[in-house]
RNA sequence: CGGGGCGUGGCGCAGCCUGGUAGCGCGCCAGCUUUGGGAGCUGGACGUCGGAGGUUCAAAUCCUCUCGCCCCGACCA
């Protein structure tokens, strides 16, 4: 019989696979009534729920509360701090009509495209000692910005993210907590999302707008493009001085606090989808698909059915019980070939199959979603077994996007081979020699396309060496991360 | 904003050149037969052909304007 093709292979059409695996597996689609806007759907909305659920767990375990600020800015806000109106000015969406008649000049609101402003005003009201410190908020919230070219998760209009300030006494205090959160971040995409990530530091001109250094998780995709998957920046005290967010120090002198700000948005979901899926559709780690397993019924005449349901309804409930989430899958007029394609496009981890033939054996078929052939558990035991084997299926991910990671990336120290790694538009993590200066990154990017990522923390990436840089020859101390990047 | 493309049942498209009263596939609904890797047959529902104006006896088709979307470039989590 024929295959169908409903997705269009990696190989053939990068861009198109990606949208058909989100179509495909019911994640989301184009708002087209709304601009550069998304609907999440209930798919792919569960699993940013579930990456919330982590997240948020994680920040409350290291002191941080949740908080909620406005929606609508200020315009004068945006204003007050000068790189911060620079970066974010061009991708405003502004309020200037509101109750029926246009805003005056200077009431104006924008919507927020990130709030360290209407925040740093309210750290200003809220600090006035070193007690007061450090302050740990985080906000769950969506955000505007109108960016020309959209593309689902990865970059849409309005998007969803959560967006952590902190005020602190010190500077040292500060970085302290934009490299935490910097591990969070790490920890969360390789232990949940089985997406190895490289820790970096963004060069001046890919820092945030407004910060002194910004920091990042830079993960590869399965074109080898790079993706940002959550930066954390140390905003020194340019935030603290616009908003006048001063504190009485334990000393008796004042001094303005040093601030940091971090996000992940739903891009991550997008990263996920890039970083495990194949041609057949999505392919989601245990520790975040919203089913986990799902359970195939089969049966040819009414008797069978009635056997089998009540076997697969029993199962259901021991495989719930121990703790997985799992879906019976009782619909009619579809017959199990249907099903077992739907659930994989969706990217449900395991299935299970069951049917006359198991029930006389008193075992079941499993398949994992990347898995050769299927494999024969036993009924009885399949509950107690099925939390391990997505143990070990999420770990097996995490290695598989390690190796092809690993497979596309390279040391390079000559400007030809530079080129010739990213000739033809193909992208690889590229190790490199770099003089540091902006100039040398400008005249890299207009040439290839190709930006620094990142400049490694210690520990990422290989080995620091002293070198020349791939494009000037002038001396470098270490090697950074070159890729092209969504 | 520059270059290219496209708007026709829910989705994907044909029809347009050469005007004649809208068709195909998938999906959907009903019934029967099926059900261990994408089922078959029969019947059925669903369209102001993106919008406005014009030419004409007659416009999906020709002309003008307009709106929207997609792809490629400059901004970005």
């Amino acid at each position: 019989m024929a295959e169908k093709t409903r997705i269009t292979p990696q190989a053939e059409n990068y861009p198109e696979w990606y949208q058909d695996v989100i179509r495909e597996a019911d994640l989301a689609e184009v708002a087209k009534v709304v601009k550069g806007c998304m609907v999440i759907k209930p798919h792919g909305y569960a699993i940013w729920e579930r990456i919330q659920a982590e997240l948020d767990r994680r920040f409350k375990a290291t002191g941080h509360k949740n908080a909620y600020f406005p929606l609508l800015i200020p315009m004068s806000f945006i204003m007050k701090e000068a790189e911060h109106v620079e970066g974010f000015a061009p991708e405003l969406a502004v309020v200037t009509h509101a109750g029926g008649k246009p805003l005056e000049k200077g009431e104006e609101y924008c919507i927020r495209p990130t709030s360290e402003t209407i925040i740093g005003h309210f750290f200003g009201k809220w600090i006035t000692s070193y007690r007061d410190l450090p302050l740990l908020i985080n906000q769950w919230a969506n955000v505007i910005r109108w960016e020309l070219h959209t593309r689902m998760f990865l970059r849409t209009t309005e998007f969803l993210w959560q967006e952590g300030h902190t005020a602190h006494s010190t500077h040292d205090e500060a970085l302290e907590e934009v490299l935490h959160i910097l591990d969070i971040y790490g920890a969360f995409a390789q232990d949940w999302m089985a997406m190895p990530v490289v820790r970096g530091r963004k060069t001046d001109s890919e820092k945030f707008a407004g910060a002194d250094a910004s920091f990042c998780i830079e993960a590869m995709m399965r074109d080898g493009k790079a993706l940002q998957a959550g930066t954390s920046h140390d905003l020194g005290q340019n935030f603290g001085k616009a908003f006048d967010v001063k504190f009485q120090t334990e000393a008796g002198g004042t001094d303005f606090v040093w601030q940091t700000s971090w996000g992940v948005s739903t891009r991550l979901v997008g990263g996920l989808i890039m970083t495990h899926s194949d041609d057949t559709g999505l392919i989601l780690p245990p520790r975040l698909a919203p089913i986990q397993a799902v359970i195939v019924p089969i049966y040819r005449k009414d008797g069978e059915k009635a056997e089998v349901m009540a076997v697969a309804e029993k199962l259901k409930a021991d495989v719930a019980a121990a703790g997985v989430s799992v879906e019976l899958d009782a619909r009619e007029g579809q017959r199990p070939g249907d099903k077992f394609y739907e659930w994989e496009r969706k990217g449900v981890p395991i299935r299970i199959e069951l049917g006359p033939r198991d029930i006389a054996e008193g075992s079941v078929m499993t398949r994992l979603r990347v898995a050769e052939g299927k494999e024969k558990m036993p009924l009885a035991t399949l509950a107690r077994d099925l939390p391990a084997a997505l143990e070990g299926f999420q770990a097996a991910l995490l290695e598989r996007a390690r190796r092809f990671r690993e497979e596309r990336s390279v040391q390079v120290d000559t400007w030809s081979d530079f080129l010739d790694v990213f000739k033809d538009g193909a992208s690889r993590f590229v190790w490199a020699h770099w003089d540091g200066t902006r100039e040398t990154e400008a005249a890299v990017k207009d040439e290839t396309k190709v930006t620094i990522r990142c400049v490694p923390l210690p520990g990422e990436g290989p080995a620091p060496e002293p070198g020349k840089c791939i494009k000037t020859g002038r001396p470098s101390a270490q090697r950074v991360l070159f890729a092209r990047a969504y």
